[in-house]
DNA sequence: TTGAAAGCGCTAACAG
DNA sequence: CTGTTAGCGCTTTCAA
């Protein structure tokens, strides 16, 4: 037994920090009272209110969300797995998210999956862990386990969604609300608008990264109306390096085969775009009049180049936020999320349409 | 009472998951045993560990932290405060965190301050009822009470980490471990790099982000290392909007001032440096020959541009894996994080030194 | 308006 | 190797 008997923080285990029960013993009162004032101030006498808010000044106390969760039930954390942090397009969603949630009183668990299926179990297992009231993953492709986990997970109350991926189509339905667009028919609309333009022998250029399989599907909706309407594509696969060089490098190879006279070009996304068109010019390859350009995802620098550049605009941010919302309001009724489509729209430069 | 004695959901309160105890009784054992299996599965006989893997996969377990945390005292979360999650510096350092806790058991808590200090002191306060068990913040610049709260949180054991700033002097010494670099030293290294070139009469031009202190500690370094070799420095603000139209914006504002034969800019992040590398190829602004530009953050587009962007290269997601590495240790060891420079490097292109 | 009793799901400590 | 006892810090009835 130590003699330090110091009665402030004389406690066996806990991490040492003041508890409700100090601050109700300064303010005295007991424990329930301030955990009263805490949640529901108006249900406090006035006086007594005033001597807790002091004691709580005074001891610095701070709630423990852990216990104060252990014994509610409830969850006030949202939980999310994205397949790259760092990635532009995920930052902004992630943002969206942060600011939909900021003031609701929720916290976000984030984890990345790097793009596999593997780790997304591994890390949804982690994050039920923390009971979530919310779980946001990205994409409708999981392992057997992971599905089973949010199932599980959707059957006990959690609210369930599936972000950046909304299939127009009842056959992929799987149960959970999702909020995002029809990749398929992205690709379709790009192909329909170079088409449009007269284009018969066109190009997909997919996305090196092999498990990204929403460009994957881009590139199918794409080859499925060339098709349809008679056209030839060409499917090429980018590099996995920096996507500007890897775009560089696609423009390179295209121009070098000339089994492959491609007019038009589209890309699994800007920045592999604005690489080959900027490869394009130092060539002095004409854009759009011997090769036409598209890309996905209206990256900032795509509306800077010369000539600017023809892309998908997919509502980034919008995406985060619409989650954010969805997701309050399932955990505010009680009821499942809603599912919502949010539209990608076509902006068309003079990459594709001569001025 | 309930006529539904439906023993597998009894409960009252809680979520309905299985708990500890419907495995063991699974399995034919008590809590503890089981709760020892997931924790130490050496130290439970062969035969008893496998009905208790076989009873957890039956029952769909998943062990609740909260729970676990709350009764141990140990924590597993990592909690990190960052400006804004969507921009890509700050993306790319999130996502080395997250792959440097990844596999270690970690949770990454994570919010965005948006440049607030105001909403850094709040989500301060909810992140810490979590109880992580390390905190990283960006910068060093908090509210009275954020900085108490830190230091408590620091005094109890959590360990925490100030990111993406480490200046070289002592006076700022926060009790805190940092990992990052001066942003002073950083804008003399940039000044030195263009009066090196002779240049005489140059530009900073910093973010517009009024709360975006490392930029100006930046503009702060440039200015003096001109002034102290004799050179005379103009101060710009870029405009808020798309950062490559600002850094456009920028151009036009310093080629119009005649009284402001600037013949070297450098610029606070790479973004503005691009836009106006771009405005002057549109302009016929021969760079660097009228007008060196110098940038900062080594953004990618920067080396792809003509001529190339001479820029400062960060460790983006350097500082995120450090920091991960930091707090893995402390929080192994018990000893509060260490800190460490992470140096910023100058990276040397044409747009600053002729071919 | 305030308090008492019970318990959320798990783990530390000590026995056996 | 396994179990018992006690309790982490908070919130939910229900009662006063």
């Amino acid at each position: 037994m130590k003699a330090t008997e110091d009665p402030a923080k004389r406690q066996r285990r806990g991490h040492g920090r003041p508890t409700l029960h100090e601050v109700a013993d300064a303010a005295g009162v007991t424990r329930i009272t301030v955990s009263r004032f805490i949640r529901e101030p108006g249900k406090v006498a006035p006086e007594t209110a005033a001597r807790i808010q002091a004691a709580i000044q005074q001891t610095g106390y701070v709630p423990n969300h852990q216990a104060g969760q252990l014994a509610s039930g409830a969850s006030r954390i949202v939980a999310a797995l994205i397949p790259n942090v760092g990635h532009s397009i995920f930052a902004e969603t992630i943002q969206g998210l942060t600011e939909g949630l900021r003031d609701s009183g929720r916290e976000l668990l984030l984890m990345a999956t790097g793009y596999s299926l593997e780790h997304e179990e591994s890390q949804l297992r982690a994050l039920l862990g923390w009971a979530p009231g919310a779980l946001i993953v990205t994409g409708r492709q999981h392992t057997p386990a992971a599905l089973r986990m949010l199932r599980d997970a959707q059957d006990g109350g959690t609210a369930v969604i599936e972000i950046w991926d909304h299939p127009e189509d009842e056959d992929s339905e799987d149960g959970f609300a999702r909020i995002g667009f029809d990749h398929k028919a992205i690709g379709r609309t790009m192909a329909r608008h170079l088409l449009d333009q007269g284009h018969r022998a066109l190009a997909y250029v997919d996305s090196g990264v092999a498990e990204d399989y929403r460009a994957h599907e881009r590139g199918e909706g794409f080859a499925a109306e060339c098709e349809a309407r008679g056209a030839k594509v060409h499917a090429l696969t980018a590099g996995t390096g920096d996507a500007f060089d890897a775009g560089r490098a696609v423009l390179m190879a295209l121009g070098s085969d000339a089994k492959r006279p491609v007019t038009a070009a589209a890309f699994a996304n800007d920045h592999l775009a604005c690489g080959a068109l900027m490869q394009a010019q130092s060539l002095g390859i004409s854009v759009p009049g011997q090769l036409a350009l598209l890309g996905f995802g209206d990256f900032p620098i795509g509306r800077q180049l010369l000539p600017a550049l023809t892309t998908m605009r997919p509502p980034r941010a919008g995406i985060g936020q619409a989650a954010a919302e969805a997701v309050l309001a399932a955990m505010a009724t009680g009821d499942e999320p809603v599912s919502r489509t949010m539209p990608c729209e076509l902006i068309v430069r003079a990459s594709t349409v001569p001025a």
